[in-house]
DNA sequence: CTAATCTGCAACCTGGAGGTTGCACAATAT
DNA sequence: ATATTGTGCAACCTCCAGGTTGCAGATTAG
């Protein structure tokens, strides 16, 4: 089992559906997208250039710390989150998965169909 | 712009946000790994193998429809499903831009660092 | 022809996602 | 010392996702 090969496809894959569904909004994937850029930043920095509160924003990055995609740590009285890039790895593992498996599946078709 | 490049990552992406949300649920990540398999599925042969109902499992499917990751097609009296790659595709596109931004991010630390 | 199968549509229920307001408190500016 | 700024926590609201049951209509099997 290659860590390449997402283990079990489709029975036991609680994890990727939890971070498939924390990428799966708008506003996350902003928040995520700022903040993969570098910088570490705080919440009410993230709230700036947003029309949600700041207790919306809050919750946005629970979510996406519950899923492992982003950091907590606390500066001061700021609370810092800093983007984390494995979650993101093993989305993309699975995804390459999926991919390699239908492409197998229309090689077989082809030469199914060339014999 | 380079196709590799989702435009403007964060600012107008409702289209991922979609596609992330609809595997953002273990049934229907369950129902993507049968489907990529290769051969078309109907509703009932989805159903068996799963403790949900019939309803339940095509309104799955019409949310993974919805997001173009699979589409539809009716075959005498059943209703059949195939895979469809391009949204995966796509999000494999789009974390690869993710993580492409956070390496730029470290290597400009790193750089940083050393100077 | 008749029975079994596959599907679509609609009504309905329940929990939680996503958002807000309000308040209390810690940390930093001034 | 005081005002400002950044957070956390809790209560509350609304709406929809995810599930179910029930029924009617096609289509195919026997």
């Amino acid at each position: 089992m290659s860590p390449k090969n997402p283990s079990r496809i489709g029975s036991q894959s609680r994890a990727p559906a939890l971070i498939f569904a924390a990428l799966g909004d708008a506003t996350r994937l902003r928040l995520v997208a700022r903040l993969c850029g570098g910088e570490p930043r705080s919440i009410s920095d993230l709230t700036r250039g947003s029309r949600l509160t700041r207790q919306a924003i809050t919750k946005h990055l629970s979510v996406l710390q519950n899923a492992g995609v982003v950091c907590r740590f606390r500066s001061g009285r700021h609370s810092l989150f800093k983007f984390h890039p494995q979650p993101i790895d093993a989305l993309r593992d699975y995804l390459d998965f999926v991919s390699e498996q239908w492409d197998h599946a229309l090689a077989r078709l082809k030469s199914l169909v060339e014999r």
